[in-house]
DNA sequence: TGGATTGTTTACTGATTTGGTAAAGAATTC
DNA sequence: GAATTCTTTACCAAATCAGTAAACAATCCA
């Protein structure tokens, strides 16, 4: 099924409650589960794995809390979902050759490389700057 | 994840195989089987589900067989796609109003929506003529 | 009519992914 | 050393995926 899952999702709303809050200090795990409703063990999961792929930056102990590792505009999409689902790939037949036993035979593999290289662009496309404007026009996510 | 199952994969190429073969007779679950190299039991359900969206028409008996409903040209992959595996949907907060909790409020969902139909564009564009015309060019699936 | 041939339907299985919970542990501050 | 905050690991139920198996229904032909 090609379907973005919730994880990524929540990811998405965690970059986006830092990027609102970036250059005002950290903001903690508990701060962004009662901005985003995303339930707490579920989130630090997440955090844990933007953490891990440097997107963001953690401090324990008392004001702790988290930021980006980078400035709002440098961050896409793709860079996030790929922190929590690993690198883009829409179908079996495009990781290795060898795999489909078509292999170099198969006149959909080229097609399905396209679509993957189109949502790759695209998804490069969107930044984290891009949303933090839409949500601001919006109004929602307000932090105070 | 983002990713075609397999089932679709086989269903491209039963709708690959009749394609090649459209206005010389039927072909058998059977042929197909051995040209696309598909598991038959499996292949079996894919084709029923084929049949049931009526991308195929199918006949019972001795001479039975498969065959294209329409012609090669007015096919393409969003529509094998959909037949498989149900309507395109990228995100679970684009299927209805009110699922997400963020709902109208969410900046993110609109960059959904608009990948979405950029897909679905992108899939629709790439007719069956097309895959035979590359496959013709790639001199696979030769049925003679 | 009855057997061979071909598609249809349904039930089942094991492996993997998804969404989520829980808790022990480590780092830091005061 | 206690409180606070992130990290890691183990676990769980439900859904999906890839595939198997077999009973069933329709059709053709002798």
């Amino acid at each position: 099924m090609i379907r973005i899952n919730r994880r990524t999702d929540y990811a998405v709303r965690v970059m986006l409650a830092l990027a609102r809050h970036a250059g005002e200090g950290r903001l903690s795990t508990q701060q962004i589960q009662d901005q985003m409703l995303v339930p707490r063990a579920f989130l630090q999961r997440i955090i844990a794995d933007l953490s891990r792929q440097k997107l963001i930056k953690t401090y324990t102990g008392p004001n702790g809390g988290l930021e980006l590792t980078r400035s709002v505009e440098t961050f896409n999409l793709r860079e996030i979902y790929e922190a929590i689902e690993g690198p883009l790939l829409i179908s079996d037949c495009l990781e290795a050759a060898g795999v489909c036993p078509l292999d170099k035979g198969c006149p959909v593999r080229p097609r399905w490389a396209c679509l993957q290289a189109l949502m790759a662009r695209e998804l490069e496309a969107i930044t984290l700057a891009e949303l933090v404007a839409d949500a601001d026009k919006i109004g929602q996510f307000q932090t105070r």
